[in-house]
DNA sequence: ACATTGATTGTTATCGATAACATAAGAATT
DNA sequence: AATTCTTATGTTATCGATAACAATCAATGT
């Protein structure tokens, strides 16, 4: 076993200069297409691996992106992710990807942890963070930006939309089709912040139309699975027969919520309605199909990674020109409440 | 804006050596409390952040293992991910994530980008990569763990299972309920080389039975979509309405099979059985159930992870012991084939 | 009192690439 | 022919941490 090859090592047997198999390996440099081409086939031999990690180290540019998503187990937050990581690849950059599991306080951990490495910007997601994370992200001096949310004090740059917004959509489509007594089903904790601002969403919106806001189902800690949305399901279907049309947190305990009914017998949507939030698969393929709404997660990522890419090549906004893109989510009427 | 703060500049704020600070933030350096205790706190100041890349270059370890799986949208590789990485924490190992959207082309290109990261280990998914990827992997002379799969001429270490067997268990348990004409809901391109195992896992089990094999449904490529098998069931219940069973490639295709039938009015499981393949979250909370093959991806993760700790502690096997762990699918069966 | 030990801190060289500047040789220009 | 320009290549210093070794000093043992 043998210390892998350097560029030193390339040169020697090449009979150039370190300098010229560093120029062989860029894209621009001048060195004559033959010496390129005997460089090349000589790494090859020697099989010369470029060390990122010193380049980096030398030009303290690390290509890397922080990305912090809530959940690795995710539809909507891969979406986003796999949209920004197309974006930034063909710039050179590459994610490093961590995930939160729903707490601004392991979000804290992992920035942290993150900007040892220089990330050259960081993408979060969501607009609640704890104290230390705003401060550690401002000394970073790298472009930050916030998704999935519209936080009134930013921290950096925002493409989002409004959680709150968007069940007020659901609502009014739900109350507009004659339904009344509507529940909302979600987290009984604020780790969710998203889904907090849904909760938030749902009452506002109740109240507006003059109608009662008080039929907040807890399930528990976020994120709310399929399994605990047909339990909530139960409990509603005991507790609240009543009830006309539910609003889930997302349409992973939609669909929970809608297979319970199933079970029971109740009849989706002539006895009760149904609406989840995201727009996962499984809301189109699923029968009846869910109401739902749809966030639009790749084009965030998209936008994401775009201003990434135009702030790190210097010809975006300032630093002192915070962007905030706003996605207009989009209220997908299904069978579940027709 | 100015430079962002090195261990010099701690250093001389403090009034000591930089190798003083350098071991202020080691765990087990002999500095005083005192003196510790006074850099930490002029180094939070100062607002230093400490410079993995700096570490790395100097020590040449990196702290990353690279993991590739075939696409960040989907829960079985989300969850043996999310395991290996809680593995890795404590062992100051981070996970370095791609994904080769089931392109074993797509997957070179990311194992040689990764490589020049210098990781300490690579886990990858499936045991089916170009010969140049295993090339260059064993070049890197570092831990190679494939999972997912049980090759016959694995590159280093497995973690895995067979594909094709556990399709054979799921034969079994679909012909002894006495049904015989079954078919085999799938891609048609060996991209996805564990979706291919498994159509030759039904292909061996089908004649072992001595029944005809034939009823293929080739949809498209991988990853086959909810959608897509909602589709294909729709073609095969006009084609081959005699069917009496169907395994999918995995649950989300089975799903979409399952309200198609739904939709259509056909019984599951008195007028067909269905099956698919993951244990998604899914197959437990849909109407009927899906019988399921789980193929523990947790454990996958877990067990690919301590592998790799103990390897790069040293205490683990040598590098010419390569470890095969057999992790064992379980058949669960649910009401769709009751 | 002197040697020894252990705890704490300092000094020097180094990891592998690249920016910046320097140089050499031939081509183009005057 | 002399000068300028271009192309191809070389030289030197450097990014920020840490391993290895050295040095200092107080405590301990004999």
């Amino acid at each position: 076993m043998q210390r892998t090859a350097t560029m030193k090592d390339v040169a020697q047997k090449a009979d150039v200069s370190v300098m010229t198999v560093s120029r062989a390996f860029k894209q621009h440099a001048s060195v004559s297409e033959e010496t390129r081409k005997r460089i090349l086939r000589i790494a090859e031999e020697l099989g010369y691996v470029f060390d990122s990690n010193a380049a980096t180290f030398r030009t303290q540019r690390t290509g890397f992106v922080a990305v912090i998503i809530p959940s690795l187990n995710n539809a909507n937050f891969a979406d986003t992710t796999a949209a920004l990581s197309t974006v930034l690849k063909p710039a050179g950059l590459q994610v490093l990807l961590g995930y939160s599991n729903y707490d601004i306080h392991e979000e804290e951990e992992i920035v942290e942890q993150f900007l040892r490495r220089r990330p050259e910007a960081i993408v979060l997601t969501g607009g609640r963070h704890t104290g230390r994370t705003r401060e550690l992200l401002r000394r970073a001096q790298i472009p930050v930006i916030e998704t999935w949310d519209l936080p009134a004090d930013p921290i950096g740059h925002i493409i989002g939309f409004s959680n709150a917004a968007a069940v007020h959509d659901l609502v009014g489509h739900l109350v507009a089709s004659g339904r009344k007594r509507l529940a909302f089903l979600g987290g009984d904790t604020n780790g969710d912040t998203r889904g907090a601002d849904r909760r938030l969403g749902f009452v506002a919106a109740m109240q507006q139309h003059g109608l009662s806001p008080d039929l907040l189902i807890n399930v528990g800690d976020p994120p709310i699975s399929m399994r605990e949305g047909a339990e909530a399901m139960s409990r509603l279907l005991r507790d609240h027969a009543e009830t006309e049309a539910v609003i889930c947190v997302s349409d992973l305990s939609a669909f929970g919520a809608l297979t319970e009914c199933a079970r029971k017998g109740v009849r989706v949507p002539e006895d009760i309605a149904i609406a989840g939030f995201g727009a996962y698969d499984i809301s189109a393929v699923c029968y009846p199909t869910l109401t739902t709404i749809d966030p639009h997660p790749a084009e965030i990522g998209q936008r994401a990674g775009e201003l990434i890419v135009s702030l790190l090549r210097g010809d975006g906004p300032g630093e002192n020109d915070p962007i905030r893109i706003e996605i207009g989510p989009r209220l997908s009427v299904g069978g579940s409440s027709a």
